[in-house]
RNA sequence: GGGCUCGUAGCUCAGUCAGGCAGAGCGGUGGGCUCUUAACCCAUUCGCCAAGGGUUCAAAUCCCUUCGAGCCCGCCA
């Protein structure tokens, strides 16, 4: 890459500023899977991965991890959840059986397409579940200590957060035995020794069970212990964990205080926002997922899109936008390219503007095939090619705009009433004039010739080929259109048209 | 109320940490053997750097104030 004053990329210049603090570094994920993990949820992964992908091409020993937070509970009954789904409040995700009935719980089930997507956009993470952390006893020492610690991680609480705690609050969540809720406890006690805790729960049940497996730390104990069992060196977080007494900071204190670890590297990275909608949120149903998006883009354009902006910055996604999108990321150069490349990434040989054209005219992929060969592509690479053809075609029915979407009329569209004399000969002429051999360009070429001979202006002449093959005023570049159109097909329509 | 981030070309944004002639891409415009119409190539245009003040030889950049946008502070990234 040229140096020169060209400015880093975010990742780079994170990497800089982390490579010589330790030998190895950890870039710690987490998301908790209670909804549809959406392209909001994606940038956390992504910012990771830009780190953890400079860091490598530094030179530095790195890991990316991803925790998912099987163990939180479900909070309430989404609006995309059925009403009886109000009997698993309070229950952890892992615990709560599958929406659809095929997965291994409620977790699982919105893990497992996530999962699937980090694949293919080449994010390999070492994956971690909570409640297996927890179920095989890598917490508990930190609990014991968070246990004996109760007052001063109460105090720091307070102090820092200006929340007041309640006299029974307890840095340990039981699992209750009776109704299978984590929300419902209250711990009354615990045995140093033993490494159990005794607890009463809301629903009438009390009892004494072993720290391991049976419950978790509060979330703002639990990212902390988090850091030092994992040796966590780097994170990136939502800015609503970076606000003033927020999450980050009573676990930065907590962390060194209780736990004498230093808290990670924090990356702190704004929302996306799907362009008229709003903030993504799983919990309202706002929300684009990540596989959707892979419908309509290729894995390498999603991370350009999260990879070219600095974490901080916010993002304005509109999915009307996508084909800006790809074109630009098949003209980029830089280093946010480089860093999105994937396993996969495919050169493409032909515009993705140009697919979308060719789509539209075309009725199946042998056509398809047969447009592009008429507009001038002769050579091109199929797998790259089927691959957005996929994407455009998912795109067209999703989310394009109605100003690039055309069809060409099978039969004579009547808003040829409207042409004028003057046009009509154009068409005829036009159709006098073309020869098999003629080429897209030697098409272009004929338009404005005719146009001058009938005497009107060029562009007079492109809105009646419009209006005689696609009914409406404009279209794709004439020439080209035209020429991969079927020849045959071609000439009847102008003729057709042309005539009173 | 407390706090965070952002405000630079029509659009999307670099550049601000470490002050040194305002940048890129897209779009627009003009060309590509008489050719504005969603491919492609070349060239080119575009600015009160949100506003005001301060520091400085020098400010988009540092400091203060104001305005605007988005957001966070009850486990939604």
């Amino acid at each position: 890459m040229s140096e020169m004053d060209e400015s880093r990329h975010w990742a780079d210049v994170i990497a800089e500023n982390v490579a010589a603090t330790r030998e190895k570094h950890i870039i710690a994920t987490g998301i908790t899977p209670s909804g549809s993990i959406h392209i909001g949820n994606l940038r956390e992964v992504l910012t990771a991965d830009g780190a953890y992908r400079a860091l490598c091409d530094a030179g530095v020993d790195a890991e990316l991890i991803y925790i998912g937070d099987t163990f939180d509970p479900l909070r309430k009954v989404y609006p995309f959840l059925p009403d009886d789904y109000a009997e698993h409040v309070g229950k952890p995700l892992y615990a709560i059986p599958c929406p659809c009935g095929n997965c291994a719980n409620y977790a699982e089930h919105y893990l497992m397409p996530f999962l699937e997507s980090l694949k293919e956009l080449d994010i390999a993470p070492t994956v971690y579940r909570a409640h297996e952390l927890y179920g095989n006893g890598d917490f508990v020492p930190a609990t014991m200590k968070a246990l004996r610690n109760r007052d001063k991680i109460a105090a720091i609480l307070e102090e820092v957060s200006k929340r007041a705690i309640p006299a029974d609050w307890s840095p340990f969540n039981v699992l209750c035995e009776s109704c299978g809720r984590i929300t419902t406890t209250q711990v009354t006690g615990f045995d140093e020794r033993r490494e159990t805790v005794d607890y009463t729960c809301d629903c009438g049940y009390a009892g004494t069970v072993p720290v391991k497996g049976n419950g978790k730390l509060t979330w703002r104990v639990d990212w902390a212990a988090r850091w030092g069992i994992l040796g966590v060196t780097i994170e990136p977080f939502g800015k609503d964990h970076a606000t003033r007494g927020g999450s980050y900071d009573t676990g930065t204190r907590i962390s060194r205080e209780i736990y004498g670890y230093e808290p990670p590297y924090p990356i702190i990275y704004e929302w996306i926002h799907l362009k008229g909608k709003g903030a993504m949120s799983s919990s309202t149903g706002v929300t684009v997922t990540i596989s959707d998006m892979l419908r309509v883009m290729p894995p390498e354009v999603l991370r350009y899109l999260i990879i070219k902006t600095k974490p901080e910055k916010h993002i304005d996604f509109d999915p009307s936008r996508i084909v800006e999108l790809i074109d630009e990321y098949d003209r980029a150069t830089g280093r946010a390219r480089e860093l999105s490349q994937t396993e996969t990434s495919l050169r493409s040989d032909i515009p993705f503007t140009h697919i979308v054209t060719a789509l539209q005219i075309a009725s199946d992929p042998d056509g398809f095939q047969e447009v592009l060969r008429r507009s001038g592509y002769a050579a091109f690479d199929m797998e790259s090619v089927q691959r957005r053809m996929e994407n455009a075609l998912n795109w067209l029915a999703l989310y394009a705009p109605e100003s690039v979407k055309f069809e060409v009329q099978e039969t004579l569209p009547p808003v040829v009433e409207s042409l004028t004399p003057e046009q009509r000969r154009g068409l005829l002429l036009l159709a006098s004039g073309i020869s098999d051999d003629l080429t897209a360009s030697d098409l272009h070429d004929l338009v404005y010739e005719v146009s001058e001979e009938v005497g009107i202006s060029g562009s007079k002449l492109f809105q009646a080929i419009y209006i005689a093959i696609l009914g409406k005023k404009s279209g794709p570049r004439a020439g080209y259109f035209m020429a991969s159109l079927d020849r045959e097909f071609l000439l009847k329509r102008l003729r057709e048209a042309g005539r009173e």
